[in-house]
DNA sequence: GGTGGCTTCAGGGTCAACCCCGATCGCCAC
DNA sequence: GTGGCGATCGGGGTTGACCCTGAAGCCACC
């Protein structure tokens, strides 16, 4: 893979802007037009969606505020036409809540406006190639949300009732790793980790993997 | 991009590390000790939550694969000790799954051990800062997750190479139903339902229905 | 009327999952 | 040193998961 020239003809990225603000787009436009392709622009959300679906962009660039709706709606509204792109926010707004829902609709960057343009062409070709973008504070939004997006649940007095043999095997056989493959895995025989799932059965109140699967899994072990 | 000197001695961030492998330890040690104060030490799940509870560090380096349990697991013993400290996982693993979970655990970070010390210094002042940290690929999976969509996946074509009766008995086995349940309830017997279990695996190219749930879970048909 | 796909079922088999019983060994507490 | 517990194995068993082959009835389509 040459990577060396993002700005080389064949390889520029085909991006549409998305804003209510005809002078914001223009000055976007000029900063990174000399190394992308922009190949639309829209500014409110049914223009977007059409636009991006008519032109199949590498990468939007999306303003969250818009008319008539917000960049989440965008992007649903594109998903829904089952149109593969990819969305960087770009945006006054740095608040937690814009960044969270956008990020949570699948945009994979966001990035304010404060942005300069050597960066924002950075972050476009980044996007581009399946990495995530923030500025770093923005990140942090996204983890808190996610990290807190589940019931934040304390260690089980469940999982004590386990000695730590059972707890490794109990892990791997919640993974769907066969008999064979956890006996291979901890260097013990078969015959020891059938004494250690049934132990960890009984112990669990559980009759099979499946649903040990399920229990694990609602208590994040694996 | 570092500008200033973390290494001032009144901005020394205090660092606990987490590892099963003492050679590990004292590697990382090495590299960063010039840098940061390393603090404590540990090797398995009970002794981390012990010396972090101690010691309450700025920054944990967490191996996430530990003996006794994993790096959630620390995780989940801190938060509940009330105690407050940032998490970087630090790991050999670039699996989504490990990189997710200890995220959703409330990691601030993810670097692989494949990392210039440089690097793991200037990720551990970062997270300290309340940063995320994050090598780009593996901050896709976190998005990914986050939005509950996978890359690249527009609505299977996979799914429309089962018959209708091929999708009801999918859903049912990938809900972990025994193939005597899933005739019970569609009437059938359970030679049909093999029948059809069979045709599933095969058409989904998958090997038991282990992958099948894992499958269906991922495209939230169960 | 033939062809093919969907659904239904059967007989036969292999292998994994899970159970029961038993056993040895090492560690640690009383 | 005796007893408990954890970890390690074995024999032998039942059940479930999954495969292959074959076949029947139904229905649409040509």
């Amino acid at each position: 893979m040459q990577s060396s020239a993002p700005q080389d003809q064949r390889n520029r990225k085909r991006v549409v802007l998305v804003d209510d603000h005809a002078l914001v787009r223009a000055g976007v436009k000029s900063e990174i037009g000399d190394a992308v392709d922009v190949v639309g622009e829209a500014d409110d959300v049914e223009g977007a969606i059409d636009v991006i679906c008519a032109t199949v962009p590498d990468v939007v660039l999306l303003d969250v505020h818009l008319p008539g709706g917000n960049g989440p709606a965008v992007i649903a509204g594109v998903r829904a036409a089952e149109v593969q792109t990819t969305f960087l926010a770009l945006s006054v707004s740095d608040a937690a809540e814009d960044v969270i829902a956008v990020i949570r609709a699948g945009a994979r960057g966001y990035v304010t406006k404060a942005i300069a343009s050597s960066e924002l062409i950075d972050a476009i070709t980044r996007v581009a190639a399946g990495d995530a973008v923030f500025s770093p504070r923005l990140a942090g939004f996204v983890l808190d949300a996610f990290a807190g997006s589940l019931p934040t649940d304390q260690v089980d007095p469940e999982l004590d009732l386990l000695t730590n043999r059972e707890q490794e095997v109990m892990r791997l056989l919640a993974r769907g790793y066969a008999y064979k493959e956890v006996a291979k895995r901890l260097s013990i025989s078969i015959k020891t980790v059938e004494t250690h799932a049934s132990s960890v059965l009984r112990k669990l109140q559980l009759s099979n993997r499946h649903q040990l699967s399920r229990w694990a899994a609602d208590r994040r072990l694996i």
